[in-house]
DNA sequence: TATTGTTATACTCTATAACTATA
DNA sequence: TATAGTTATAGAGTATAACAATA
């Protein structure tokens, strides 16, 4: 896979519209003004950080193929499952999953009932890969969470826990 | 722009690594345990958070002609600019900004003291489409927040300021 | 006959290279 | 001669349609 040149991003110093930056600790009156402006800063800081997480990638396997293995890694999987939850056709699943084959990734074996079916697994290639990746995902992250104060980090993990509990509605 | 017609997604039930769970209250013993747990929970949380708001997407327009109005709608730019900004190179931003030209959502004029420059702004049109977008993107967000009590959205704001601070890094 | 997966073909987005216009 | 942007061409990923194998 070439990895592609690209020119070196403008980390532009992200601007929030006008009218929504919040103080940084709110009275209890305006407190619960609103709930819009929460769930409009809370979502664009969640995309910043999902994007800044991006911009550290090394590219090594193009992100389409990354969230496969992620996904085997979890559980192994058929090539129409796998299609269904990344949300692309099965030929193009079929495609993506025969080239991570090649790379040597994947184990494809026949599911022993249903002959139709091919049961898709990580190789210990497949599961260092992504546990590299977690790694250096966390990696920008870790950095930024050293930066605070350990009453500042307990906010933060309160805070993960009611994103976890409202993610899993 | 041929709406690709996808399958139905699998919503799996985020099934968090074994080992990655916080307890709701941790003790203050354990409170600075371990920033890296902390980090990769909170990354983890805010990249579904950024899964979830794609998943409701409309896909009127493609998600890289979207970024590219919403960069525009912050400030005017050249071709140049949004291809450092965006990531991607001249050839592919200036056939991108002619699409979202010949589409009326972008204007294009010549800078008057260079005349390689193009300048692009939004036309009221593109504009309207940011705006829709936005409130789209936050509709999601909004239902879930009003899920929470009071005390728990005052904790998710204090968190929202903690990870603008630290983005702005 | 229905379902799982693959192959055939076309379209979109991206890239690098070559080109035009302006400085 | 250097820079901003466009056009030419090719590669990668995705889609739908047609096909093969199995149930």
């Amino acid at each position: 896979m070439p990895t592609p040149s690209r020119p070196d991003p403008i980390r532009t110093p992200s601007q929030p519209d006008p009218g929504c930056s919040r103080p940084a600790t709110p009275s209890p009156a305006e407190a619960d003004k609103s709930v819009a402006d929460l769930a409009h800063d809370l979502r664009a800081a969640c995309m910043l950080v999902t994007r800044r997480v991006r911009y550290e990638a090394d590219n090594a396997l193009a992100p389409h193929l990354v969230s496969i293995l992620a996904r085997l890694s979890r559980e192994p999987r058929t090539v129409g499952e796998l299609a269904a939850i990344e949300q692309v056709s099965a030929p193009s699943m079929s495609r993506s999953v025969a080239h991570l084959h090649e790379l040597g990734y994947v184990d494809r074996s026949a599911d022993e009932r249903d002959g139709r079916l091919v049961r898709l697994s990580l190789t210990a290639e497949g599961a260092d890969l992504i546990h590299a990746e977690r790694l250096r995902r966390d990696r920008w992250m870790i950095s930024r969470m050293e930066d605070l104060a350990p009453e500042q980090r307990q906010v933060l993990r309160e805070a993960t826990v009611l994103l976890e509990t409202v993610l899993d509605r």
